[in-house]
DNA sequence: AATAAAACATGATAAAAATCATGTTTCTTC
DNA sequence: GAAGAAACATGATTTTTATCATGTTTTATT
């Protein structure tokens, strides 16, 4: 596990922070935040955090993209929740003062700032605004995840597969073309996010390529017939 | 829908409170907070709440249980949460403003005080103490929801039917001869939960019971073998 | 208590999805 | 740029699970 380079920079003019847990904080706040943050760069396939390690900060996403997966019963990987720029990581296992239950692994390369763990405290304390942000950052991720289990119970491998693809573009959204997915993932990730087999998963994905609903082009996906895939997710109503 | 039956009790004197997320207040707030609350009674299969409504307050259980349940694609009931006495029910919705993504129903006669929203949330600022409980128990039922993701993703039906009982076991407890689950549900209830048809629950129960794993006796469950359970379960080692 | 409805049960069958096997392509790394 | 590894792909087979069908038991209602 190499280590991650280091880097510095203000927290006032962190070009994110607008669409972060803190966009509530203001004027001198910042520069104490700046004072007790410190920011590192990542390559592609390395570890934030690991399962049962001790949280010792905040992780805040500066670029980069992340995959939060937790390790299942024969040792299978469950990809639990996506984040990108912005969003705050492993703020549940910090928050409740427990060992991580899951993972972050960068998908690509990544910037990626730790706020020490008695400042963030603090903060929250401090700024109740700051604390609600983060009840509403955890209050959307349960949501996620009760819906992931609702598809889950109640929806077939090519139902789910389909809503995985829109879930991608939902979280990363296009490419320039306005039809690529902007994230790249193996099959055996998505599979690991749609609770399926790899190999379910390269097929329904060449099913869906025949049926000229999306096109791939290595790990590129790009969704050519929108409403097909929406219908195939079986979205309700 | 019949009309829950009201009465009163000051919520000093309140039985379940200190199992509850209320247990941080003190002295005057508490009496203020009998100020801002009632308490009703509910029959067996009441709603206390329904999908898409608006939450006006939050539910705390004083006695009998609920089911949190979501409706699927084709209008197919999901079981995601169980609660108890002790537990607040509805404060996702709450607190993020939203309406409820998911009803809540008793599951046998019930009585639930409805803690006025406004003071709700004067309390929840006035007293960062609380506002930490309720994050707690949010932070909770996200775990729960995402190792409910991994064994939907990961187990097939007859692990997590064994895992469903040893959650409906840690949840509601044993009777008084320590091995029947302090719970009524309907087998399509617990497929429900479980993610698979009634009659594959149904079948699977019977099985177990032939392993003499369980015993049955109409809605009762009966745990005999508890290490064969955790076994056919499949738990993490 | 009679009747209806809901819940439980079980066999037979069909559909869905995992697994196994094998081959090809695409990345990495020396 | 060659060798090896990882990822992708696809057919065949088996396993799992849902669905359909039908009957019984239990529970609720008049």
């Amino acid at each position: 596990m190499k280590k991650p380079i280091q880097f510095e920079t203000g927290c006032a003019h962190c070009n994110v922070r607008m669409h972060s847990v803190f966009n509530v904080l203001e004027g001198e706040q910042l520069n104490e935040m700046t004072m007790h943050k410190s920011c590192s760069t990542y390559k592609k396939g390395q570890y934030v955090f690991a399962e049962n390690g001790l949280p010792t900060g905040l992780f805040c996403v500066n670029s980069g993209k992340i995959k939060i997966t937790t390790t299942g019963f024969d040792g299978k990987e469950q990809i639990l929740r996506l984040a990108k720029s912005g969003d705050i990581v492993g703020y549940r296992a910090l928050i409740s003062n427990e060992r991580y239950a899951s993972s972050a692994v960068t998908l690509e390369d990544a910037s990626i700032c730790i706020i020490d763990k008695a400042y963030f405290f603090k903060a929250l304390e401090s700024t109740p605004k700051l604390m609600f942000e983060v009840v509403k950052k955890m209050s959307r991720d349960l949501k996620e995840a009760e819906d992931h289990i609702v598809s889950l119970s109640q929806k077939n491998v090519r139902e789910r597969m389909a809503e995985a693809l829109l879930f991608l573009k939902a979280t990363y959204g296009f490419e320039a073309d306005q039809k690529t997915i902007n994230v790249s993932l193996t099959r055996e990730e998505i599979a690991d996010y749609v609770g399926t087999s790899t190999e379910s998963c390269i097929r329904l994905l060449s099913e869906f390529n025949q049926d000229k609903m999306i096109a791939l082009n290595g790990k590129k996906i790009s969704i050519i017939n929108l409403p097909m895939l929406i219908q195939t997710a079986n979205i309700e109503d």
